[in-house]
DNA sequence: GCCAAATTTGAATCGATAG
DNA sequence: ACTATCGATTCAAATTTGG
């Protein structure tokens, strides 16, 4: 149970609605600057085809699972099993589902950004159809992610496995896109320490997070836990992103996007839908900034050449510097140089040499004596950065 | 350890290789009764041409993956990693692939009795291929299924969720194929009378198992796990049936069939492949007709990550947690990380922090409020475990 | 011989930047 | 588009080496 605090009623006066015209059929126009924390009631190709290129820093797609049931499902004791029986979930044949995934995702690859991702859920009704399809249009798969359900609906029939997963394709908008976000700092810190793995144990979405009407009845058949579309987010994007939902359905994405101060875009073709979602967004309190903000990576901390302490004598010219087991060893040059012999470079370059090998981190693999112990001098360099950060006022 | 009986040591007498003549090109014609125990050696869609249609009870088919590597990916310690880049694995795009496929899931289905399913291997960069292929061929998905992986490889650069799965399909033949086999009741009972999932968790191919040269080098770059085969074929088949392999490799399908009583045919068109598979088979002592039943694993899965309580809201994102005697204290993010003034990181590196320790457990040190006392963190943890082992049906 | 420590390895579409 | 440089990056399990 989340508590409000001071300051948590007010209102999302940024969540805005947009309607298209009855009907809803293919509008072009618009294209002026992407609107951020709205929910827009259309259809998600024409409504996409409104925004401009290269805009959204995330797509999120749950488009519809083209199941193929044929006949009502009964559990064992004759109760009818509430499967999607909904319009948006049928199509002719492969080859109408097909188009339209093509249509869509062409459409969503557009508005993305050059370092943007996607990401789709499905099952496999209609992921391969989904994985393939973002494969032919460019996309570059970084990895298909399963989420294991605690406790997902057993099978009744006792014909197949337990349905116990779905799985969702992330996926960059090309090849080349070697800047996209990844936060996986933040994601092995969550994990233990332990990196972050392609398969995600999540519960279902129930109990008091599951819209219902006042009848009861779930207001959207499909609607995922907002603990799977945060870790999304958290791995996928930074505060202040735009993240895109062409598929919005009850708003999961909006209700996590705006709880973690991300912005987003909903298409949503069902007004139903769409009201059900910008209710329950409102309800939303964003987290204070400190809690969302991005953690501090080791790729973007401030460099430190080794010349510079040897300037400033934490480590001092003439010296000798060890690998961890003094194996090998070399000698400090004034210059922030190591001499090994008749050979001078960089402390990687003379690391890889002693080792006989293509390449060496200099930072982790040489040490100096302190005291009759070594010390790495990786110490020095985290020391060199406390102060500088000391220094600006941090 | 398996113990030799009575008639154990009977050569495999029925194991035969057949080989097509050098070059191995298409040479279709034969077709008489299906061989059983064989190795062919040759191109698998020539070689399945030459069997009887509706011959075989189940496929099982690691194809090549269609891997895509540009660099070589060395460990932090500069150790090479052995990709595979044999030439059976090159595709020059997507179309050759999906041509290969479509040829090769078409004569299987030939080949197939009506009632008989088809199992493919592979991950996410030639899985949805074959998925839609196999849809577009007219086979009906039962199950797509997970090989989750105790033991995969890391990622190392950092920039990915590490790839910790495989994907296989089950399908039937077609839509109509209801008299399919699965043996729905022998796998809920040797997995605690609780219904098996689509997620299997089972080692990677190490130790003894893996076969080797005598320089120590493997193999086969890609040889399956028995495990996996022996849960496959108990599920899908029975003793007796006849199971087809288009891509033998080293032949776990054959040594796993024999084992368990089915029998098998296996196309390898790489001769040292198909030979250390006849050996390795011939090796294989099957199992007694009554033993011919299922063997579960079922490992220790108890990891609970710290964010997975936040993104489950049993630790709330933005509130405090405390050590036992409230002289520190760090603000929980919605990544699962802790914020202790300008620092970021684990529960275990924060907690090392403020008490200026090299390490922490940071599972024993936190606590959260709950009703004005302090509240460890780790009764969550525990918490969340009772229920994981409860939706487990433990 | 036994236990501890060190080493090896696995289907991988795995950098960023300056010049 | 290319090269050279800097320096970032790993988990589980089996096997080998050392004490």
């Amino acid at each position: 149970m989340r508590t409000l605090r001071a300051g948590a009623s007010r209102l999302p006066a940024q969540i805005q609605v947009v309607r298209t015209g009855a009907g809803g059929t293919t509008r072009p126009a618009a294209i002026g600057p992407a609107p951020r924390d709205a929910i827009v009631v259309g259809e998600c190709v024409a409504e996409m085809d409104r925004l401009p290129a290269g805009s959204v820093d995330l797509v999120f797609a749950d488009p519809p699972y083209n199941l193929q049931l044929e006949n009502a499902l009964s559990r064992p004791d004759q109760s009818l099993v509430d499967a999607v029986d909904d319009d948006w979930d049928k199509f002719v044949d492969f080859a109408e589902y097909d188009a339209f995934t093509r249509a869509w995702l062409a459409a969503a690859r557009r508005v993305m950004k050059p370092n943007a991702t996607i990401v789709v859920i499905g099952s496999y009704h209609n992921i391969f159809r989904v994985g393939s399809i973002l494969q032919d249009l460019g996309f570059w798969i970084l990895n298909d992610i399963v989420w294991r359900k605690t406790n997902p609906m057993p099978n009744f029939r006792g014909r197949r496995f337990t349905n116990a997963h779905e799985t969702m394709i992330w996926a960059a908008r090309g090849q080349d896109a070697k800047g996209y976000t990844f936060n996986y700092e933040a994601l092995k810190a969550g994990n233990d320490d332990c990196q972050a793995r392609s398969d995600w144990l999540l519960p279902i979405c129930t109990g008091g997070e599951r819209l219902k009407d006042k009848a009861g009845r779930k207001t959207h058949p499909t609607q995922k836990p907002e603990a799977l579309l945060a870790r999304v987010l958290i791995a996928a994007s930074n505060a202040g992103d735009l993240v895109l939902d062409p598929f919005f359905g009850s708003g999961t994405t909006g209700a996590v996007a705006r709880r973690l101060r991300r912005s987003y875009i909903g298409i949503e073709r069902d007004p139903s839908y769409a009201a059900a979602a910008r209710a329950r967004i409102a309800a939303v309190e964003p987290l204070d900034d400190e809690a969302v903000a991005i953690a501090p990576t080791r790729r973007n901390e401030q460099r430190i050449a080794f010349a510079s302490l040897v300037e400033t004598g934490v480590v001092a010219a003439g010296e000798r510097v060890f690998d961890a087991r003094r194996r090998h060893c070399a000698l400090v040059r004034a210059d922030g140089t190591l001499a090994a012999g008749p050979a001078i470079g960089s402390i990687h370059k003379i690391g890889a040499l002693v080792q006989g090998l293509p390449a060496c981190n200099g930072w982790a693999f040489w040490h100096v004596e302190r005291g009759g112990d070594l010390t790495s001098i990786d110490v020095f360099r985290a020391d060199a950065r406390a102060s500088l950060r000391e220094a600006a006022g941090l």
